[in-house]
DNA sequence: GAGTTTGAAACT
DNA sequence: CAGTTTCAAACTC
């Protein structure tokens, strides 16, 4: 029913979003015009057939800009990003024009003068993106088309929506959208904007709309977080901004151009890529849908910024999932909210990425959405396990939970929907209860799709998986009393703010990976179950840590020092102070080092490898863990326990969480490597994953030692330089804690 | 499907 | 910080 509702709401935002377009004319036939080149592409096509959604969406975009940049920042996410899009106008000059990025500046001027180039446009797509990913909601309203595309990206910015900066989630979405857009069209729109020199101050804020807010946000959220990493790093501006765009680039090359093979197609789970899309988008859908969805969707639909998610999620689907689930949470509260922090997600993002690309598929996205979910979102936890996500199939066994919550709504969405996940699933899915039941019950996928049965928290703390993964209780769940939905919008920030106040990682993903360090060491991942390793530890006395009692089982992660388990048999290592700390401490150094050198390779590299690397970096662009994490940092006083590494995993491990459940039986972490080895897709989903949850874990892990942020920070730069960089990058951020 | 077990989360 | 209680998932029957 609410779902239903709510794609009313989105048709008549659609068509508002549409009317608003029409307030700014200029944008509209500039971007048209693009639209008109796409035609060629069965991209096009495809967006085509969504064209009058997606024209509104990015309508709607503008209007949530707008509306984003006024609506105060949720609260509880309070997001960089939302601030950023009101500076959008001059962050995105900035950026553009920022000296400190050469590139992004020669792109930009490129763009500007040249516009047209599609060379150029990667930079600046992912310099756009890097902003989109703040504003995310912009970018969407000029790449309609691109959503179909972006779908995919929002899988990677599922993940980073996971992170709580993620609030920012719907705009990872939106971020996506925009990125697709921006590899897509940006391309275009930025010939546009050129060709109105006069205009183009002007036309490139409409073009740039998507991307200049998307580059506003950045800066100020997203920027925010760039200029930390660029702080942090120093030198590296452009390797952040390079990071982020790589990815973005990346995820929109691929993604894009295999969206748009294929796009909504989605169907067909063979193509790992969109799957991999789906399962990030998914993730990301999820996040939204969750917390963050909820206010940034808000904002989006009622700025009209619905765009990438919003839009992702008509486009796609309409699949309802999506929509469904921003919907809802829009209806819920029509007051343009923020999104939640869910850094749970995110990790709760993470959900199992495979679930969600098969979601996707039943969605027929094309976006390969990633399931973020498992894909992390919302991040973190599994998230590194989502980052494996790709791999996600594998995260999906591990551990349900950890994957689940995510998955639930990322996951959900990947068994069925892709997006919103459970949300989305539940929700086009109602009909099939079947979601439901337990992750256990529905197995692999089904457990995709987190169903709580809460009878007394009232799914607002976090016994209630749901709540814990970031995620709104869907119509699969059980429970009762709920206020875990977008209706309680308010309420469950609040409760969020207050258990994130009692403890900043609580929504951060309970699996840390080490990946980096399992990365950088190799294959050995395999042994990696140790490497990922949970958070906090578990506690387990009774069962051996051969049950799902067990976080750590159930993540699919050994038990390490910060277990206090007894008696611990985990399959998938027993607790070794020394095995852990040695591969701890060697992931930190290996970090610091790698973090170096991929600064350095960054710096070298990001010229070259742009495309690639960048939408890998893209993928990164997580940072809206970074930014979560940096958030969240504040709060990471709390860790009670002294967890060590763990927090650096966080991030890992909100992707993992996806994953986790999956890879933690198989090896997260070697699924990661190859998958980055693998596929650019791959890519950007773990490093997404991997981002956000890591930012989001890290800053706010408690145990932490990690400070890491910067660490991460240095870790983008690695995905600068390559994607094996990135992995490396990714599995710095684990160790960045470390260090700390 | 109901009941038990388990361990995390929450509370004191 | 430690101990206890509450809670819901996991598990068993």
């Amino acid at each position: 029913m609410g779902e239903e509702c709510v794609n009313k709401e989105r048709d008549s935002e659609i068509v508002k979003g549409g009317c608003v377009v029409m307030d700014t004319p200029d944008r509209k036939h500039q971007l048209t015009p693009p639209v008109s080149k796409f035609e060629d592409s069965p991209v096009f096509n495809y967006l085509n057939s969504l064209s009058p959604i997606n024209s509104v969406k990015s309508v709607h975009i503008t209007q949530t800009f707008n509306s984003l940049t006024f609506s105060s920042p949720p609260s509880v996410f309070t997001s960089p990003h939302v601030s950023s899009l009101r500076d959008n106008r001059v962050l995105r000059r900035h950026q553009f024009s920022d000296p400190s990025n050469p590139e992004f500046s020669s792109s930009l001027g490129d763009k500007e003068e040249k516009g047209g180039k599609a060379t150029e446009v990667p930079h600046n797509i992912e310099k756009q993106n890097c902003n989109q990913r703040s504003v995310a909601g912009k970018s969407s309203a000029v790449l309609l088309h691109e959503t179909s595309v972006a779908v995919e990206l929002p899988q990677t910015l599922s993940y980073e929506c996971v992170s709580p900066d993620c609030i920012g989630t719907s705009h990872c979405g939106l971020e996506t959208s925009g990125l697709q857009e921006m590899a897509g069209s940006s391309t275009e729109l930025v010939p546009y904007v050129q060709i109105g020199p006069g205009k183009e101050s002007v036309e490139k804020e409409v073009h740039l709309e998507g991307p200049s807010r998307i580059h506003e946000h950045k800066e100020s959220a997203g920027c925010d977080w760039e200029n930390l990493f660029s702080d942090e790093v120093d030198s590296d501006n452009n390797a952040s901004q390079l990071e982020c765009g790589r990815d973005m680039t990346v995820v929109m090359d691929q993604d894009i151009l295999a969206s748009h093979n294929k796009p909504v197609a989605g169907d067909t789970g063979d193509n790992v890529d969109d799957e991999i899309g789906s399962n990030l988008q998914r993730g990301m859908r999820r996040r939204c849908l969750v917390f963050e969805m909820v206010g940034s969707r808000r904002k989006r639909l009622d700025d009209g910024s619905n765009c990438s998610s919003s839009v992702l999620l008509q486009s796609h689907e309409n699949t309802a999932s999506g929509d469904k689930c921003v919907v809802p949470l829009n209806p819920a509260s029509d007051a343009p909210k923020r999104r939640l922090p869910g850094i749970g997600l995110h990790l709760n993002t993470l959900a199992a990425t495979s679930m969600d690309h098969k979601t996707g598929k039943h969605e027929a996205f094309p976006p390969g959405g990633q399931p973020i979910s498992v894909s992390g979102s919302a991040a973190y936890f599994n998230l590194s396990n989502s980052q494996l996500i790709p791999n996600s199939a594998l995260v999906v066994t591990s551990s349900d939970r950890d994957i689940c919550p995510l998955e639930d709504g990322i996951l959900t969405a990947e068994n069925a929907v892709p997006e919103s996940g459970c949300m989305v699933n539940e929700v086009l899915d109602h009909s099939s209860p079947k979601k439901k039941k337990r992750r256990s019950d529905s197995g692999g996928e089904a457990e995709a799709c987190k169903r709580c049965n809460c009878k007394k928290s009232k799914c607002l703390k976090l016994y209630c998986e749901c709540f814990a993964a970031g995620v709104y209780c869907v119509e699969p769940c059980s429970c009762q009393e709920c206020f875990n939905k977008p209706i309680y919008e308010d309420t469950v920030l609040a409760t969020r703010k207050q258990i994130e106040s009692r403890n900043p990682l609580a929504f951060a993903p309970k699996v840390i990976r080490n990946s980096d360090a399992m990365i950088e060491v190799g294959e050995e991942s395999s042994k990696t179950p140790a490497s990922a390793r949970h958070k906090r530890g578990c506690n387990c006395k009774k069962s051996g840590c051969l049950k799902k009692y067990c976080e750590c089982y159930q993540g699919g992660v050994g038990c390490s020092i910060n277990c206090r388990c007894e008696g611990c048999k985990n399959a998938f290592g027993i607790k070794d102070d020394s095995t852990l700390t040695e591969t701890e401490v060697e992931l930190e150094e290996g970090e610091a080092e790698q973090e170096k050198r991929a600064v350095n390779r960054s710096l070298q590299i990001t010229t070259v490898q742009n495309d690639a690397e960048l939408k890998t970096s893209f993928a990164l662009p997580a940072t809206p863990l970074q930014i979560c994490g940096s958030s969240i940092q504040p709060f990471s006083s709390k860790s009670k326990k002294p967890p060590r590494s763990s927090l650096l995993s966080i991030g890992g491990s909100s992707s993992g969480i996806y994953g986790t459940p999956r890879f933690g039986k198989l090896n997260p972490l070697q699924p990661l490597a190859k998958i980055h080895n693998d596929r650019k897709d791959e890519m950007p989903e773990i490093l997404q994953s991997n981002a956000s949850p890591n930012s989001g874990v890290k800053s706010g892990s408690p145990n932490s030692k990690r400070v890491s942020p910067p660490q991460s920070i240095g870790l983008s730069p690695g995905q600068r330089s390559s994607r094996k960089l990135i992995l490396q990058s990714i599995p710095s951020f684990p160790s960045l804690t470390p260090k700390h």
